[in-house]
DNA sequence: CATGAATGAGGGTTCATTCAT
DNA sequence: TATGAATGAACCCTCATTCAT
């Protein structure tokens, strides 16, 4: 690792921990400059903008730690249930371990006008195939069920668990988030099965028809 | 309704749809008295400050409209699993139909600080509550599993729901949200139904269990 | 007394004591209307604007009713000394037997523009008449000196009992005003006096005469 | 001097004239920077806020030149009569010959609040110490009297001469203030002045006896 | 490469004053 | 005469960004 990359570093774990301390809006790029150890102008040299230092911060979690973690932990299961429970497991760690990052990325990162998020897209799209992957191996294989698509799968595995960490978050970590991975994933579990070996299931017909009126 | 309240709803109206198009953040207080056609200072008569005016449309949403209705509509349902289906179905209606609205509410409001966030708690503490009550009759009609916490529930339910919706903001409103309660509803249910009548489920057994190596 | 002036001392009275409780230029006109129970829009029938109560209260204060109540003091009085007596002694009770007042006229007024300040001056400049006129007339009874002109007489007098004034307010007021009226007297008599009858006085030479060098 | 002392020279200078010729509470911090030939934002580079413009001018000027000077030229006196004469010389050209800083000392700097004028005591405390120091000398010496507090005494003295500052200002300056050396000094030094070598002090004694009754 | 002094646009908020009722 | 809701100008201050050194 050259010179560059150590000060590139440093400057984005100071902005780490200055905006998980004082939210995004109301930290400055002078402080961040400060904690970096670093005048506030050479901030400028390594990023173009206060909005580049949260993109790169996001990226740099989800795209390019996060989510190859995540690939090579699910490359070697071939039991979709199994990729899930590793999946589910791996992501509630890796934020429970880290509550400043996951401070930033729950909060802060939310903080940011509709440009920055669209730029935040590419990062996340890798995590949000990654879990369609998994989904459409599921599928393929007969354990995971057809009437849900892709899509809306994710949608729900990553919808529960982004609220499962911000609970967390702002619940001032008043237990381990790591505890909460087996019942989470049981959720996730079932509401991707495959049921379509019980005969009669009268839990996944029209409501209407279960209506008690 | 009097002139007082006639205003009060002019000026949260102003202010939905220019925090919908220019985020909360880069809205000023002027545009919103501008739009509302009334003077800049006329908005503090009415509100303490900017952030008590998305506090204001978020509790008036969440709190006094969404939740009231949800619960109203619940109130007659004897089967849990209906109850489920019409939550569901009522919550991607009601954002369904308001663009401007959903877009405060799932992207705006989240670019408010810690603080903010915390007077919004009350308002959606409401909404938490009611999908808890509608886990808890079920698992009382032993129609829902006991082996996940009306929290991790209510944290699946919200997260997806939650997700769901912020996706079809973003993608610009592709297709109609309300084209995707069945989907949701059908893996909501299922990751809070109650299977214990079947015997043998290898599905729920610790993942090891059924791991391929 | 009629009406209208009730409601304007009213409105006079409200401003006395907001003024002095949080100063004039952080004292609203609202408050004011609060305090003396009338609405916002009433104030402006009796005063033509902010300032205008301020001036009101000072020209109330000593025009109207210090002034006289001094010269109807004095007017009976033949020894200039003891018109001098009579007048440090009236300052002094008049103003240590209300601190409001007092923290208004020495304080407060002195916040306002200039141009406040130059209408504030028909008002201070009875008061400052009757000071002159009690020095005349000691220097034609031959008691005063005449080295010194009225003009500077009256600043000597004013200024020092301003400043003990002043000095007793921003103390908190932990000694009676009154206390001060002899020692005071004291030193402004002799400050006046007419000391011609005395042969030599060294210490009305030019000082560079009684250089020890 | 560097480059961050003249910048800050520079400032207070426009806020002197700046202060002088609208009033405090009229002169705006971008009006002040404009006059420095600055941004606005540098002011606060070198100031924390407006109030903190205005202490500084005030303490620069009391506490850091006038109160030096006027000690170094007492110091090297003995007599105190003449310490006393030097002192009044002195104040009066001080403002005298600046009319900009006498107006802001005597006008501007009491339109500011209670608290501003608590951080501005310092300043003047100094000036006050020297003005009793000189009393107190004299007291010891047998020159001035001891039947008034040396507290007293300044009071009369400082009161005396602030007031014939702020007449001078508020007469658009028709006469030099220098010219009024003499006569104050004489007045001031009478006020102070130890009679007790004279026998039968009839202007000494308590008013009544003197009374004409 | 690095700095940090300088910038200046921008915005939330207050409040004296007005005027329709 | 009395009201008080409405006004909108005015201002202090912050801070992301630049650039001369």
């Amino acid at each position: 690792m050259n010179k560059k990359e150590i000060k590139y570093g440093l400057i984005l774990n100071a902005a780490k921990s200055v905006f998980a301390e004082m939210g995004y809006h109301k930290a400055s790029v002078s402080k961040i400059a400060k904690k970096a150890g670093i005048g506030d102008g050479t901030v400028y040299l390594y990023f173009s903008n206060k909005e580049d230092i949260l993109k790169k911060l996001f990226h740099n979690t989800i795209h390019d730690d996060l989510s190859p973690k995540a690939e090579e932990l699910v490359e070697g299961i071939n039991d979709p249930r199994l990729k899930l429970y590793e999946f589910v497991r791996n992501h509630l760690h890796y934020f429970g371990d880290d509550y400043t990052l996951s401070r930033i990325i729950q909060i802060e990162a939310r903080q940011s006008s509709s440009e920055i998020r669209e730029a935040m897209k590419p990062g996340i799209r890798r995590y949000f195939t990654l879990i369609e992957a998994i989904i459409e191996d599921g599928q393929k294989k007969g354990v995971f069920r057809k009437d849900i698509s892709k899509k809306t799968a994710r949608q729900v595995i990553f919808g529960s668990l982004d609220e499962v960490v911000t609970c967390w978050v702002l619940s001032s970590r008043t237990y381990p988030l790591s505890s909460k991975v087996d019942e989470v994933y049981r959720a996730l579990l079932t509401a991707v099965y495959n049921f379509s070996f019980i005969e009669n299931f009268p839990w996944t017909m029209q409501p209407k028809e279960f209506s008690t009126k």
